[in-house]
DNA sequence: CAAAATATAGACAGATCTGTCTATTTTCTT
DNA sequence: AAGAAAATAGACAGATCTGTCTATATTTTG
């Protein structure tokens, strides 16, 4: 009724050309998947996509923004469901990349796809890629903490470069065993940690 | 003299265009380097590329290949001159990522970066990147087990992905503090690995 | 219902891409 | 010095790419 009553859904078809979006450049690629590609799959007018962005970048940009978040909120809820022992919540972190490398669609990480298409750390796409994987590294220190690590910074940064290299592994071989590896490693490294 | 005495260095125009090719798909990635660039950048005209490879495709792949051999032998370079301690030559790989990363031109892992920018396993490109993966994996075994690792595959598994990620990470922030993360994980791993 | 905002199809520009072909020149080998 | 092999420049095909423009149609809003 009054002004700016309905957020509105920002736009039906903006949604639907990012979740279009974000299928295509998850499934072959950003720079691979060309904009026509794109817009006849979604089945949307050229104009369309440029009255809500600028340029195909600015639509990665949205893409990996909108992915990130959808991301942050599912790891979240893996924690939570992992009920109260620090312990477990920290190493549900690895439960759920096993479930994940094991989904049928699983072709890697889409921020580390992102960060080596556009391999330039000052490019827009790059940046937005790798803020999502600080923001997983701020929501492990906080796990770190809880679990009582002496110095939770450092145990979290481990645990980062195990998760992303256990996403790596997952994608080049097709096997989830990784994320044994990297639950097993983490939680050596957990023990070590609260001594 | 005889045939076959000279396998002649392969063919200097080969080298010097996989050289430039390597050089500009590191620093500006596979896919967005075109061909007319690397030509022009390389001073070789198109038919000669042709004619050594069929395809660009191709040339990566061997470019890789290339890159591969180097990598392997710097890298065995680099252990055995850190001495005879197991846990010395083990950990010597981590100091060696360290030089890497604070090397001026340093973008990421070209191998990484080839896996992300053809993300289909099934790929050429794809496999003889992680082809590089698996066989440093094959180093790191053999450096755990004469470090004495009672699960030596297992030890140098959780070695990959902390290499991995360190390489990531030092990609993204431009720091090579990774690699010291990795180096200590690595060292509390080894510990506990060979109690 | 009328006005304004949004979406449409599709042509278009201009650049780029990989790979092929030809005719000429350079280099290597004997 | 002569013949074979390798490299050259550059045109060319045909496809693709991002982004712009226009004129029409649809939807939303007051």
């Amino acid at each position: 009724m009054s002004p700016a009553a309905a957020p509105e859904a920002v736009s039906a078809k903006r949604t639907h050309l990012m979740n279009t979006a974000q299928r295509l450049f998850y499934r072959d690629g950003f720079r691979i998947v060309g904009i026509d590609t794109l817009l006849a799959e979604a089945g949307v007018a050229k104009m369309t996509l440029y009255n809500h962005f600028t340029s195909k970048d600015e639509l990665i940009v949205a893409v990996i923004e909108k992915l990130d978040a959808d991301v942050r909120t599912a790891l979240a809820a893996a924690v939570e469901a992992a009920g109260r022992s620090p312990t477990r919540r920290l190493l549900a972190v690895f439960d759920w990349l096993k479930v994940w490398f094991d989904s049928a669609d699983f072709k890697g990480c889409a921020f580390i796809r992102a960060l080596s298409e556009y391999p330039d750390p000052v490019h827009p796409i790059h940046r937005a890629a790798w803020h999502h994987k600080e923001a997983v590294n701020v929501l492990l220190t906080k796990l770190a903490t809880e679990a009582g690590a002496s110095r939770p910074a450092e145990l979290a940064a481990a645990l980062s470069l195990l998760i992303n290299g256990a996403i790596l592994s997952a994608h080049a071989t097709g096997s989830s065993d990784s994320a044994a590896s990297a639950r097993a490693a983490a939680s050596v490294l957990l023990k070590q940690a609260t001594i």
